[in-house]
DNA sequence: ATATCCACATACGCTGCGTATGTCAAATTG
DNA sequence: CAATTTGACATACGCAGCGTATGTGGATAT
């Protein structure tokens, strides 16, 4: 028996998401033609869309697949760390350097809020911001931090960690640079701890 | 005496760059077509290319206007506080206040890096950053902050301050979320002060 | 086994950018 | 001041690329 209907969509689909991944971090969105895309994956535009209805909703796939190991990866260097204040930290030098993925740059922090909007508005990156609204909101209820809105608090961090990665992306020797911005990252980062503990902690981990 | 020609050009430069700065604002750049504008101007597509290159000069020239005023209005707002840790504070809120209007959100923070690549390579951004970076020059210079490499504490604070404002547009009640922001955001940057400062100046102005 | 369906291919039109060419008024020259 | 040149902008054209409407063959249903 051949191969059943569904089970050749999903591998369709994934030809399609990993032929449009590797395009739109090549060329950016406005550059990639979707006839070369889809060909590149032994496909041809019908295909396209059928299944994602038009070249932003194969982007959003794509972004959706990006965001998901980004916020799975941070989550698990997250895990490395004994106390959840490293755990945060952690986490913020983990976007940074995800950050210095070409793929990410170009897909998700250049790309995406032009195609898809404001990303806080965006399902997927909502997942990674989950990831470090629930570890601030721990650390508030056990007082380690100030009080307060934790997802502001949350959006703050990771805003500027992924906006730190960008300069370092872009700066000519990201080896000296990168210390640089992870130094002011942690050091910003503890201004939301608690007074007392704001000398024993703020140190990066 | 007729007008002189170069005269009649930089008006027709203005009329282009305005036309453009409210189409790109109201469309996005990807939908603002440049016979549409140019047409709204009382011009054609002909004088946009000679003056302008193409569309994404057009583009670059409107983000340089609109990051002029940017600068110029953070570097009024801080002017008025007393101290300069507070200078510091007002500034990155207005940046917040500032990516609160629609036509800075669409032009600058969206669709900006999408066209232009990453903000830290413009030269109207980097405007923007000298203000924020020379600030922090002189606070760590005083002792102050930490001191900690001032183009990083720069962008990230501005990083975070865009950021949050962004989300800040996109929520439902601007209004109570707005004042969390800030909250957080004083938090963070307080951050950077040094230890023996912290307790007293932490506070938003 | 025949009929139906649907995932995808093929074919078409249309929009919009960029360029090549034309034109007329202002500036230059003697 | 007339003749000539310049150049700022308009006009006309070609082409790439997106989206849609229609076609088709193989899997599913009966």
């Amino acid at each position: 028996m051949a191969k059943k209907r569904s089970e050749t969509m999903q591998e369709n689909r994934a030809k399609l998401i990993a032929a449009a991944r590797k395009a739109f971090a090549d060329k950016g969105y406005a550059d990639a033609a979707m006839d070369d895309l889809t060909a590149q994956a032994g496909l041809t535009r019908g295909a396209l869309y059928h299944n994602f209805g038009d070249k932003r909703g194969l982007f959003a796939a794509v972004v959706n697949q990006i965001d998901s190991e980004m916020a799975a990866r941070a989550k698990e260097r997250a895990a490395c760390e004994p106390d959840e204040w490293r755990s945060l930290l952690r986490e913020g030098i983990a976007y940074i350097e995800m950050a210095l993925d070409p793929e990410v740059q170009r897909i998700v922090l250049l790309d995406g809020p032009a195609v898809l909007g404001d990303p806080s508005t965006w399902p997927s990156q909502d997942n990674c911001l989950q990831v470090t609204k629930q570890a601030v909101e721990k650390l508030i209820e056990k007082g380690i931090t100030k009080p307060l809105d934790a997802e502001a608090a949350a959006r703050l961090l990771s805003g500027a960690s992924l906006n730190a990665a960008l300069w370092v992306a872009a700066s000519d020797d990201a080896e000296t640079v990168l210390p640089k911005a992870i130094e002011a990252f942690c050091a910003m980062a503890s201004g939301i701890l608690a007074p007392e503990r704001s000398f024993a902690s703020a140190d990066q981990p």
